[in-house]
RNA sequence: GCGGACGUGAUGGAAUGGUAGACAUAUCGGACUUAAAAUCCGAAGGCCUUGUGCCGUGUGGGUUCGAGUCCCACCGUCCGCACCA
């Protein structure tokens, strides 16, 4: 009998799915669609364990839809713009393009073997002219349509490497790679108009009931919608009034001081004339823009000098403060400060001298705040003190709810509902990124380019010579000719825009690429219009919100250019977000006593302790951690694959976890994969070779038995539920080699087996299908169902509890009613001994489940 | 600080409010073998007074005939957001 050679397995049977094209979607009438996508890759160059996961997690559904008569789009591509492009052009001088279009296919060789049923003739990779003109054209559009736009704003500016850097890439303070102090620098930039849809983006979250509740919670956070008020405050010296936004209007007794931004045109004004005030302002902008240093940061201000008018009560006048807290783009820029109920405006007014006056107490306690502001959770009572909105001991909520009303009523401020998403700013000082297609023409000013003129292409060379990337700073702001253009409006001689797109707008429209990823138009509207949506879309729970949020933006934008249907705003139907492979770290100390860390393939178990293979030290294990280069807990697929085969792979990142929780990699798992594996091999040759009798009781227990596991795995496998599927498998594969029933039933439970595997381990259940004599490839066979007749037994086992815990079981018929149930229950021996005389008060019957008699 | 999730054997984890610990790992025992590997069979939450016993799902309360599951409080761990007025 043949062992079982995954290698030979599985290449043989890849072949078989690529020469069928079983794998390859058209649009078609006659099945339901289904599109199922697992985040797009970046191409580093090495595939890990969490794409195996990924994508083994994806094929799982492809599969089984394929398998359930649905017309599937699996697609697969590349993410393939970046900064780790760039960085890897300076340090080893090999051109951006080259360097990613050789990972693109190092990587490919690499998911190839895992037997995914991509459908690799839809591949895209954005960083090809032929994907990201579309993406240029569709910025014409927005530009169009007012969905992008440019201004002025302050962002993160590393002054060694001359870029701008994303909030994430500046850590503590400094440049992530250059580790220059990061400036607060004002740049004209290019924005998408995401905050025109704060509304809609936060209502329709509502709508999207098979996305985790977590991410709907983020993405609602980080939309971070408030009820508030605008009150103008007039000031004393005729000047027009400072408008500030409070979503405490009901603190406004309280009100001492006002403060506004650094950034706020009064601020500015007052700076020209102020030379302390403008040295304030230019220290404020090179401040730490980080959580950590924000925390630590001591809150200043300067006096301005000017005052205000409270309100409410006019004889109180306010002082205007410039404070380094208050931020310009939320609100007006400008707040009042109510010590009393704010610990920063405490802790400011402590500082420099101002008022602290109460606006509310808590019922019965009345005293001043002191060291601590006094902030009670909204929905607990306070005793306002002589409130203006004529409110006394109600809850905060109640009172700011009155108070804005009556602001409103009186004419005294605006309601406002702001939201903290902020416009996205899509401007990359870069050269490996789409270019933003616009032209400088210093008559017409900013001038889109032509559409005929698309792509606008990168250069790959500065007319001959390579492109120096060494050198900081935007290669195309210094290529010699590449800027070079005519102004498509008067023709005259213009520069091309130099910054290059965000790599999220790449990611934020893919999804849609792949419908039509030919299509001479971004998207076709047919075949769009049918594979819309995503059914399933699959990913790390790390773009909860940026690209998942950028993705819903980007649809809306399409569909108001005309890119999608009105029913794909929302493009994903069903987000499921799956844990990561985790390793354990293995480390020794070096004679400074730093972690030295290992690669699990050079650490073996020797003596009850892991050593190292080399010197036979012992090592350290450090718990479970995501896998990381630098900590050397990584495993790679390839070799994986090349020990045990893809199946074992697939089978172990699937088994023993949630999918939406962490697995834990472990050398033993892998092996227990490999050998249970390689035992349903065996077993299932096995019985392709028996011809032992029929043993009509051990026939139909094993029937029945196969058809709850049939029950059991398409639930798991259509609910996320893998590892409980798996545990089935197992289970079934015990019941099945123990079973005494004869050749012919336990074939039918051996291809049922075979079947219900193929999602998972598709190489060995093709190989078994056709050890077993069964026709055709077992990819595009129809999924067995269960026989709902063979899910129950005749006679069933009912545990009896006595006031809730167990003391007998009685064996009835499945039928049986609930009063012949009693009966037998309550004429049951142990039951009798257990009642011991005591008369039952009540007795519970669940049919078919359990009997619980009261005392 | 605000918001959220999760706490079950040695370990990963099962369990529509209905027999807690399925399935797997590690462990131990047995069979086969000259031996090993492979394979097969079996044991295994804790406690004692070994009983058709008691206790047991982070801690304490509650709802229920019945709670790992629902509710409240606390403890712990993890995650997200945060000078957002």
């Amino acid at each position: 009998m043949s062992r079982y050679s995954a290698a030979e397995i599985e290449a043989k049977w890849q072949e078989a799915w690529d020469k069928a094209e079983v794998f390859r979607a058209e649009r078609s009438q006659d099945k339901p669609k289904y599109y199922v996508l697992e985040m797009f890759p970046y191409p580093s160059g090495r595939i890990h364990m969490g794409h195996v996961r990924n994508y083994t997690m994806g094929d799982v559904i492809a599969r089984h839809k394929l398998a359930t008569g649905h017309n599937v789009l699996h697609p697969f591509g590349w993410d393939a713009f970046g900064l780790a492009a760039e960085n890897a052009a300076i340090e080893k001088g090999v051109h951006p393009a080259k360097w990613t279009y050789q990972n693109i296919a190092d990587m490919k060789e690499q998911m190839k073997p895992l037997g995914i049923s991509h459908d690799w003739s839809r591949e895209i990779a954005t960083c090809h002219p032929e994907y990201y003109r579309h993406q240029q054209a569709m910025f014409l559009d927005f530009l169009e349509k007012g969905l992008v736009y440019r201004k002025n704003a302050v962002v993160n500016w590393d002054p060694v490497d001359m870029t701008v850097l994303a909030n994430e890439q500046v850590i503590d303070g400094k440049g992530w790679r250059s580790g220059a102090e990061v400036e607060r620098r004002e740049l004209t930039q290019w924005f998408f108009k995401i905050s025109d849809f704060s509304e809609e983006l936060l209502e329709a979250l509502g709508g999207l009931d098979n996305w985790p509740a977590k991410v709907r919670l983020m993405q609602e956070n980080w939309i971070g919608k408030s009820r508030g008020i605008e009150i103008p405050f007039e000031r004393m010296d005729g000047q027009p009034p400072i408008t500030c936004y409070s979503t405490r209007p009901d603190t406004m007794r309280g009100a001492s001081f006002v403060a506004i931004s650094p950034e706020h045109p009064v601020s500015r004004d007052l700076a020209l004339n102020n030379p302390e005030l403008a040295a304030f302002i230019a220290e404020t902008r090179k401040m730490d823009t980080t959580e950590a240093a924000l925390e630590k940061a001591e809150k200043k201000g300067i006096d301005t000098g000017i005052t205000v008018r409270h309100p409410v009560w006019p004889e109180v006048e306010l002082p205007v403060w410039v404070g380094n807290f208050v931020l310009m783009d939320y609100g007006t820029g400008a707040v009042f400060g109510c010590p009393a109920h704010d610990q920063r405006d405490l802790d400011f007014a402590r500082k420099y001298g101002l008022d602290v006056r109460n606006a509310f107490y808590l019922p019965g306690e009345e005293v001043e705040v002191q060291d601590t502001a006094l902030v009670p959770p909204k929905s607990e009572k306070v005793v306002y003190i002589d409130h203006f909105a004529g409110i006394a001991e109600v809850t905060s909520q109640e009172g700011i709810d009155a108070t804005i009303d009556w602001f409103a009523d009186k004419g005294l401020g605006t309601e406002q509902v702001k939201y903290r998403l902020r416009d996205w700013g899509l401007s990359r000082q870069r050269y490996w990124g789409c270019p933003i297609p616009v032209v400088h023409c210093e008559t017409c000013g900013v001038v889109p380019e032509k559409k005929e003129n698309l792509p606008v292409e990168l250069p790959y060379d500065e007319d001959g010579k390579p492109i120096d990337f060494a050198t900081p700073g935007n290669p195309l702001d210094r290529h010699p000719t590449w800027r070079d253009c005519a102004c498509p409006k008067c023709g005259a001689p213009a520069k091309r825009e130099t910054d290059t797109m965000d790599t999220f707008v790449d990611s934020s429209w893919y999804f849609a690429r792949f419908t039509a990823p030919r299509a001479e138009t971004p998207t076709d509207m047919v075949e769009a219009g049918y594979w819309m949506n995503v059914d399933q879309y699959i990913g790390g729970i790390e773009h909860a919100i940026l690209h998942l949020l950028y993705s819903r933006f980007f649809a809306r934008a399409m569909h108001i250019c005309g890119h999608l249907p009105e029913k794909a705003i929302e493009p994903f139907d069903a987000l499921f977000t799956q844990g990561m492979v985790t390793h354990a770290i293995y480390q020794t100390r070096d004679d400074k006593n730093r972690a030295v860390y290992h690669f699990p393939e050079d650490v073996e178990e020797a003596d009850g302790t892991m050593r190292l293979k080399a010197t036979g030290e012992a090592v350290e294990i450090v718990p479970s951690a995501k896998m990381s280069k630098s900590k050397k807990n990584v495993v790679d697929p390839v070799n994986i694959i090349r020990e045990f085969g893809a199946d074992t792979a697939r089978w172990f990142v699937l088994s023993d976890s949630p999918p939406e929780r962490d697995v834990e990699w472990t050398a033993a798992g892998a092996e227990a994969a490999f050998k249970h594996l390689s035992r349903v091999h065996r077993i299932v040759t096995e019985i392709a070779e028996s011809d032992s009798p029929a043993n009509a009781e051990a026939d139909t227990a094993l029937l029945r038995e196969m058809h709850k596991t049939i029950h059991d795995v398409t639930g798991g496998v259509e609910s996320f539920g893998f590892n409980a599927a798996i545990a089935k498998l197992y289970a079934f594969t015990n019941t099945l080699a123990r079973s005494q029933a004869g050749a012919e039933a336990k074939r039918e439970a051996a291809v049922t087996l075979v079947q219900l595997m193929s999602p998972m381990t598709p190489h060995l259940s093709e190989e078994l299908w056709s050890t077993l004599g069964q026709e055709g490839l077992v990819t595009t066979a129809k999924w067995p169902e269960a026989d709902d007749a063979m899910l129950v037994n005749d006679t069933i086992t009912m545990p009896i509890q006595i006031n809730g815990k167990r003391r007998a079981e009685i064996e009835v018929p499945k039928d049986m009613d609930k009063a012949e149930v009693e009966k037998a229950a309550l004429s049951n021996d142990a039951v009798i001994r257990s009642l011991d005389g005591a008369q039952p008060k009540k007795v519970i019957v669940v049919p078919g489940r359990i009997v619980n008699v009261v005392v």
